[in-house]
DNA sequence: TGCCCTTACGAAGAGCGTAAGGATG
DNA sequence: CATCCTTACGCTCTTCGTAAGGGCA
């Protein structure tokens, strides 16, 4: 019996339905029903009541809730007991400016989640400075567009993401540029060699919002900017090419921070699910969050 | 979190050492290693002192233990309270006569390891008796060297055992005739159409005790006279032809008991598992057992 | 028809065993 | 140098996501 079940159940139970409980947990609803079978095959019991209005707890899922509690609960319990004799130094986590959203919020609230007690610190800033952090040991993990390898350093490349060129579909001026880093600075000047921007910017969030209040053009991440492409407020600009943003994640070898592992398997975990819901569904309000 | 990682553990905390912890665990001592550093991880400290002479607990090992406690504990209960509302009717298992001895003695172990409450009967006898219970539906789960295709039932091939003739180094008579079953018994008689056993058996183990007492000739699983042979007390007859028994595992399609399903998982596990240690190491010690 | 859940299936990852190597008394 | 543990590697099974389907208002 894994964990992941009891709290997979306990979501449901909160929430009423396998979906909102896939949301809330960041996985697919499919992973739900498995995870609920699976619960329900150990135990020997049904325990939801699936309905087309939701799903409602059985006697025997009434009664399995107490335990899950007590074994989530006993499980914390454990975290906190051992890692209040650990180090008190924090793991020193960076991401570079274009990456702490959402990739670095998602990962900071997952590990809150999975380490209630760690102590943790967080800095955004320019991929260079923070690349320099690492090799003077003053930061341990670092989310960065650019890999730099030293005997030194561990890299692995997360993901790849596509930047493509959208315009605002009434107003194409002005051209917005968003510092994606050194590799996208390169190749953007060889396939527009004398391209000038009107404004510069190096938060890819700035960028978007300028550019859909007062309009103009400007490379961002396809993810991001697909629920605007889909609702007719911006457009693709035809024949202008796409790029590769790589990601990678960077350790360092000497760090023996307890947590290193966990941190690099969670962001792991989070690259590999799709665009939540939330992130794509509601893109106004992201904007006016930040 | 695995709750068998919290097993395991404790297995370990309680034998002293890994390689025992193995034993009892019935996995291989790599797994223990796995597991172990899994946990460690997870948890973010080290748990044990590895050392020549075993393994014991750190100040961190030593706090962990209560939780690891409470978590199997809590487990156990929710089975129990479960298990509690359910049919009271038990789970019917059967194995025909040769296959008692190791898998369903394995099994059953395994079962109330992992079921603590389960309400199980077997039964050992006759294939084609059991067969025949299956289909009246008074047997819910059967394993078997002969399959019996059913629209009713549900039938997997678990492995393929082979067997080997092997006779005693000094004395080759007489020969002695285990029923392997239906399937073995033509094979054999095409093999050798003019052979008559001078002693008869449906007990592979019985026929092995006469012969390793009284000297003598058989066919018998590879796996089981494996040690004999490697003794020197055994020898393989050469130019015998091997033969392959499958085994079989049955269920009924309309059986809902809601344990079948990891009674299944559970014969599948063992079958996975090499020999045990103990099963081939103390060959003297299994016989007189019976 | 829309919402909620299940089933089928392919790909990625985790878990486990074998074999070989390091440490420690 | 024997015992205990770790590392490296390959295989298998599990897990998860995508796509498609069923049941119920």
């Amino acid at each position: 019996m894994d964990l992941n079940l009891a709290r997979t159940f306990l979501t449901v139970v909160y929430g009423g339905s396998f979906v909102l409980a896939a949301e809330r947990l960041c996985v697919s609803q499919t992973t739900v029903t498995a995870r609920i079978k699976s619960l329900e095959e150990q135990l020997g019991a049904q325990l939801f009541v699936r309905s087309a209005s939701g799903s409602s707890l059985t006697p025997a899922g009434e009664r399995f809730v107490p335990h899950a509690q007590q074994l989530l609960a006993t499980w914390q319990d454990a975290l906190r007991n051992m890692s209040a004799c650990e180090r008190k130094e924090p793991l020193r986590i960076g991401a570079e400016t274009g990456l702490w959203q959402p990739w670095l919020t998602r990962w900071l609230s997952w590990l809150k989640l999975e380490q209630p007690d760690l102590h943790m610190q967080a800095r955004v800033g320019q991929g260079s400075m923070l690349l320099d952090q690492m090799e003077n040991g003053t930061l341990d993990i670092l989310l960065s567009h650019q890999a730099r390898y030293r005997p030194a350093l561990h890299v692995r490349l997360l993901m790849e993401e596509t930047l493509v060129q959208v315009r605002h579909v009434e107003n194409p001026e002005p051209h917005i540029q968003t510092d994606w880093g050194e590799a996208f600075r390169q190749q953007f000047e060889l396939a527009f060699p004398a391209q000038h921007a009107q404004i510069e910017t190096n938060v890819g969030q700035l960028a978007l919002q300028l550019l859909l209040e007062q309009g103009g053009t400007g490379y961002f991440r396809s993810q991001v900017v697909a629920p605007w492409l889909a609702s007719g407020q911006l457009m693709r600009v035809a024949g202008a090419p796409e790029f590769s943003l790589p990601v990678y994640v960077m350790t360092r070898k000497a760090c023996n921070h307890p947590q290193l592992q966990t941190a690099l398997h969670g962001i792991g975990q989070l690259v590999r699910q799709p665009p939540h819901p939330h992130d794509s569904a509601v893109p106004a309000s992201d904007i006016t969050h930040e």
